[in-house]
DNA sequence: CGAGTTCTTGACTGTCCGGTCCAGATTAAG
DNA sequence: CTTAATCTGGACCGGACAGTCAAGAACTCG
């Protein structure tokens, strides 16, 4: 009884994600989501609203999907240790240092967007619980010392992880980068065998 | 022979930066700087030029204020080790959590302005030296261990902080930031006397 | 006191942006 | 085929913005 949406939804969304991840929320205009998406003013503010909802289904996709591949790289490693080392894996990708949108959005707008604040505040702590998770894990497997404190340092190596990417973002060349990581890792997550 | 100006340099580049660190660049408008300055358009455009150049004034000025505050810092402790923590100690400030201007500067400018990016990459830089040399001197003052790269560890320390930064940025408490903190502390800058 | 120079103010401009809206296209149901 | 409902594209609008400019104010020097 009526037209078909000519488009699909979750294709629109990455592609928005990705320009406001290139170039910020305040630096994309409607007219850059218009070209990347293919699509016309009119069906973009039917289908997803304004520009900052737009903008926060975009962001809310990009946690989600951060969270489901913590999830599943801790379900699928063999020693939680394994997992938690990944987290502070240089950031050194083949494309451009964008860092971590949630990151960047959260640094550009927090003082002034309570809604992305909020956002911001809720994704740590879910990222905090499922790292202090792994941590859990890795000390009954004998990976790490059992009295730490799981919280508090899922909360360092969060901290960490975020500080090597904003090293990578200032150009931080790749063997420095390399060579950060590893000391993070080295004092952080330290071998420690069962004993 | 002609009329003195009316203001101070440093008060205004102040206030500037002060609001660009507030709000973050693009969301400064004019007139917001008109506000903060007390200055009107044509004098601001005379004595800075434009709002970019304006800025990277602000910027420049505030990392050399930062710099200084960390060569002093350095060059009053009594062991490196006390300024080195001191890099670490939870950002809990009595007013509000807008971070670190370089930091936020960079994410949101980084990807477009070369200019920035550039300043940040020499910034850390610098700040990576000064930070290198404390640990040098920590070591030698038997505080640190010995066989440590001073510039990875360094870089590791300055992430940590910018790691910390952010995390209070998303508003995270004040008891939470502080354990983090501590744990990053305790990991990178570990007690050890002499031996 | 007068003249010349610099500073200051705010009105003005052209541009761009986010958001609205409507006219036409496209589809399914009757 | 008609009809109704939805989607689509782009023209349009009001506002905000960065930047310009000119006329007047303020000061110093002779």
């Amino acid at each position: 009884m009526a037209r078909p949406r000519g488009f699909d939804e979750k294709q629109v969304l990455d592609a928005v994600r990705d320009q406001f991840w290139d170039a910020g929320y305040a630096a994309t205009s409607l007219e850059d989501l218009m070209r990347v998406s293919g699509l016309g003013k009119g069906s973009l503010y039917a289908a997803f609203g304004d520009k900052h909802q737009l903008f926060l289904r975009a962001l809310r996709g990009y946690t989600h999907e951060q969270h489901d591949h913590l999830r599943q790289a801790l379900a699928e490693a063999p020693r939680a240790l394994d997992a938690l080392r990944k987290i502070l894996e240089p950031p050194i990708g083949d494309g451009p240092r964008r860092g971590c949108l949630m990151a960047n959005s959260t640094l550009e707008l927090g003082n002034a967007d309570p809604e992305v604040l909020d956002h911001a505040h809720r994704t740590y702590e879910t990222s905090t619980a499922l790292i202090a998770d792994g941590v859990a894990r890795a000390q009954r497997e004998g990976d790490l010392p059992a009295d730490a404190d799981p919280i508090a340092l899922a909360r360092a190596l969060l901290a960490a992880q975020q500080g090597l990417l904003f090293m990578s973002r200032t150009g931080l060349d790749a063997a420095a980068l390399t060579a950060t990581a590893r000391s993070l890792a080295g004092q952080l997550l330290p071998d420690h065998h069962e004993g």
